[in-house]
DNA sequence: CTGAAAGCGCTTACAG
DNA sequence: CTGAAAGCGCTTACAG
């Protein structure tokens, strides 16, 4: 900070030119043995350490790249975002982070900060991959990204994502399987979550095929990863029309949805079914345990930063969305429908 | 990425110098409307966004700060991250963010990348922050840095934190107060954690005030947050002497205990009562709730971001550890101690 | 109010 | 094997 030692003073102590310099800590041509060794002496006596913005500026790569997600303290983004930073760091690549804390129109700024920043690509999960303008201001700059748990219709985009209309499907053809018929789908944002969307589309196909009416929609407000207040919650579940099941369109709202049902004194799943979405690890240890459809969190964001790392370095890679294997995951939190009393609770 | 758009070829179209560019761009001085209006259509006709890191070089500031936690996926990790990116946005500052995966041996090759980007500061949570390589490296650099989470003794370090031992005879004295006498200490990583340690201070020091025997200390091994197998981790829990009362060091392992001990018959908190430290907001959604010392997480990250931003700038401020204050939370997962009946399960 | 020039810390042809 | 020089994209005295 104060004294930052330069490549110029590593010359100096070693008496040689800064490109001799240069050459020994790149290896990037033959030194003298003699040169090497004072350099290396100098190098460390004066624990140099040659700048990358320097370095940056004249190789124009930054080996430096952007993720943007909607939040960090949702532990599917954190465990991605692990699984990103790990492969980028196996590749010497730095990341630089952010959340958009799900205000989708913080997505272009931010992209904005992140180019300025000279990125050499991205990561991101946006609002709506179809329809941003955050991403068509990345490919008007030739930047390179790969989106993570979004599914473009588009098919020039790269993604990483599991099926969220087959996982769904699947989630609620167990309910269905299990007699449950007045299924409602509690979802977090809408508009703020393409996934929420096909999920909620999943929930619907199934229900179609088995006869079922289309299920309830309850839509949940947030603070940030936090539904909102407890009993405000509860008093809107109350207002349902007395599902058996309730399908939440990830695991945090399914857990907020189990204890706000406990409060009004609707057990789990004696009274009323829960699932979620995503397979956070926290669900396996709880009792009830989750039932929900497991996403491959962590090999996702490796996935999808191996992808990225290429498209980098311009090699070919095939564009579209990587479907990786989902998987249900079956829990305490869901039971067979109780029998019809006419009228639920 | 392809043919990025520099000054020249704003000051090109704007039939201006560089210079003109930069002084309208940044405000930095008088100009002109005419030629103030032509430069702005230019960038804006070029969508051109002076590149950070040619102005990083002139001004040798990057605004960038540098983030090393153990872990993203624990929870009290990602909120405290979230806190400071909130923060360094606000003070249009970006993140750099990296993970040590517990291994402490990284910290100080990580912080070196770091160093190299140009990082102007670091907010980090260390294995120990008394003995680390990693921070004497950035006081040689005269880089500054705010530790999370950390107590260091030495009184010239910034940190905050809350006061782990004072926590820990708080949540020890509850348990106490219950009539546990076997309370067996739950660690994660001593070795990797002097909050761990402090916790296990804390709780000896409450137990040695009541007449009490040292505690019976569990070691459980990790891999990044997930505690060993849980029939592994039962299989331990089985061997202690028949403890009433588990204090696990945080609470992903308290969560993780109780997913054990239930494997194995125990009710908690029937059989044993079981505790956890950091107060992360799932313990309250899961039945029984987890009784913890919540820490103030984002509010921690928020305060150790705006001290840092306050170092960057030079201005003075206090060194030494700030303790945000910690709070109780009690819950269901803790009860009164079962009566006495000549050696336990 | 504006421009030419220097320089931030590097890397890399180009000579030798 | 080594050095002098140019240049990456900016900002900022210094002149005018």
């Amino acid at each position: 900070m104060s004294e930052p030692v330069s490549i110029h003073m590593v010359a100096a102590r070693a008496g040689c030119s800064i490109a001799t310099v240069s050459r020994v800590i790149n290896g990037t041509a033959q030194t003298s043995a003699e040169v090497r060794e004072r350099v290396e002496e100098a190098v460390s006596a004066l624990a140099y350490r040659p700048s990358e913005i320097g370095r940056s500026l004249k190789t124009r790569k930054t080996r430096t790249i952007g993720i943007v997600v909607p939040s960090f303290t949702n532990p599917v983004f954190a465990s991605s975002i692990a699984g990103v930073e790990e492969v980028a760091r196996a590749h010497s690549r730095t990341v630089l982070l952010t959340a958009t804390e799900y205000h989708g129109e913080r997505e272009e700024e931010i992209v904005e900060t992140l180019l300025a920043k000279q990125v050499e690509g991205l990561v991101l999960t946006v609002a709506d991959a179809d329809n941003s303008r955050a991403l068509d201001r990345l490919d008007a700059a030739k930047v390179p990204y790969v989106l993570l748990y979004n599914q473009p219709a588009r098919a020039d985009r790269y993604a990483v994502s599991v099926d969220n209309i087959a996982g769904a499907r699947e989630l609620v053809g167990q309910l269905i399987a299990l007699g449950h018929k007045r299924i409602a789908f509690v979802a977090g944002r809408f508009r703020t979550s393409d996934r929420s969307l096909l999920r909620y589309q999943g929930c619907v196909e199934a229900m179609d095929e088995a006869g079922l009416p289309k299920p309830e929609v309850l839509e949940v407000d947030y603070a940030g990863d936090q539904p909102e207040e407890p009993d405000v919650l509860a008093t809107k579940l109350r207002g349902l029309n007395a599902p058996t099941a309730l399908f939440c369109s990830n695991d945090l709202l399914a857990l907020a949805v189990i204890a706000a049902s406990r409060s009004i004194g609707m057990k789990v799943p004696g009274d009323v079914s829960v699932a979620g979405f995503d397979g956070i690890s926290i669900g396996t240890m709880i009792e009830p345990s989750l039932a929900s459809i497991a996403q491959p969190t962590r090999a996702m964001g490796t996935e999808a930063m191996e992808i990225l790392h290429a498209l980098c370095q311009a090699a070919p890679v095939e564009p579209g969305v990587r479907l990786l294997q989902h998987q249900f995951r079956p829990g305490g939190s869901i039971a067979a429908a109780p029998v019809e009393s006419k009228g639920g609770t």
